[in-house]
DNA sequence: AGATTTGTCTTACATACTAAGATACTTATC
DNA sequence: GATAAGTATCTTAGTATGTAAGACAAATCT
């Protein structure tokens, strides 16, 4: 009993440890390529997602469309992303990622890219089951949360 | 083998999407107090530090004291903490959280808290265990890492 | 005692956000 | 096809939060 409540306890203060140094790592990040966290979250949506206007970029950033503007402006002047009118809708801004010049950058993810998998190759096929479906909770969990606090 | 690649490469999207969400969410429960993402985590050194010397919240925030000025000022001004001077050394100023204040806040924890304390009541001991020591791992893999890049 | 160091605050400035509205374009209605 | 309404982005003004540099007070070290 004390032995399990132990580990959720521990388990609760690792999270909120966890949650602090991501945070500090993508601030990180970002500040090698000499952006702001913001903008490195932008140029993550565009590398996943594939290009888009900037009224897609601005929602799947939860900002407003004039902080988008200054975004885009500051990854295009950075050479990391390019913006173009779209020919169909042409009120639209087509943003996409320079995926070429984003390579040739510091490359800041190879590091604890690398390192994750290699932690992750020392697991058992079981435990990785696990993980994944454990992350996939926690990530709903969290998602629940926010929309609770709105 | 494709098996577990396949889970591999889960993982580490899943862990990328974690981080964001992780990130939403603080934003979202500093704003609910009306305050800003380092203000929250200002508040969370003191709860979990106890009291402390500006400079001390200075470095624990990786912020000048400048800025840590500001956050004190906003964090007593919203009568979340308190700023004395220290008897010892009287350059000092010793900041303390609020604890009752805080408490009577909307307190924007509690529900996360719980509902990660449900997802691991659910757990048998040996995952549990196994969360710790992979939390641990993957913390301590990410702090390299923020070095690597300093 | 005098010089240096330390800890906090002040000031000036930079950056990045929101809010509100301007502009340009598209879609719907008559 | 003209007019009205809606949509997408950008512009501007104001606010918040950060850094950098230095002032000031207090402690520490010859």
């Amino acid at each position: 009993m004390s032995d399990r409540d132990d580990l959720i306890a521990r388990l609760a203060d690792l999270g909120a440890r966890s949650a602090t140094v991501t945070a500090l790592f993508q601030q990180k990040a970002a500040a090698s390529y000499g952006l702001g966290v913001t903008d490195m979250k932008a140029l993550d949506v565009l590398m996943r997602g594939g290009p888009q206007t900037a009224g897609q970029l601005a929602t799947a950033l939860s900002l407003t469309s004039g902080a988008v503007t200054g975004v885009v402006d500051r990854l295009v002047k950075h050479g990391l992303a390019t913006r173009e009118a779209d020919a169909g809708d042409r009120r639209r801004v087509l943003v996409a990622a320079d995926l070429a010049a984003i390579a040739a950058g510091p490359n800041v993810y190879q590091g604890i890219s690398d390192a994750f998998r290699t932690l992750h190759a020392s697991l058992s096929t079981e435990q990785l089951a696990f993980l994944v479906g454990y992350t996939e909770q926690s990530i709903a969990l969290t998602e629940q949360q926010i929309d609770a606090l709105s």
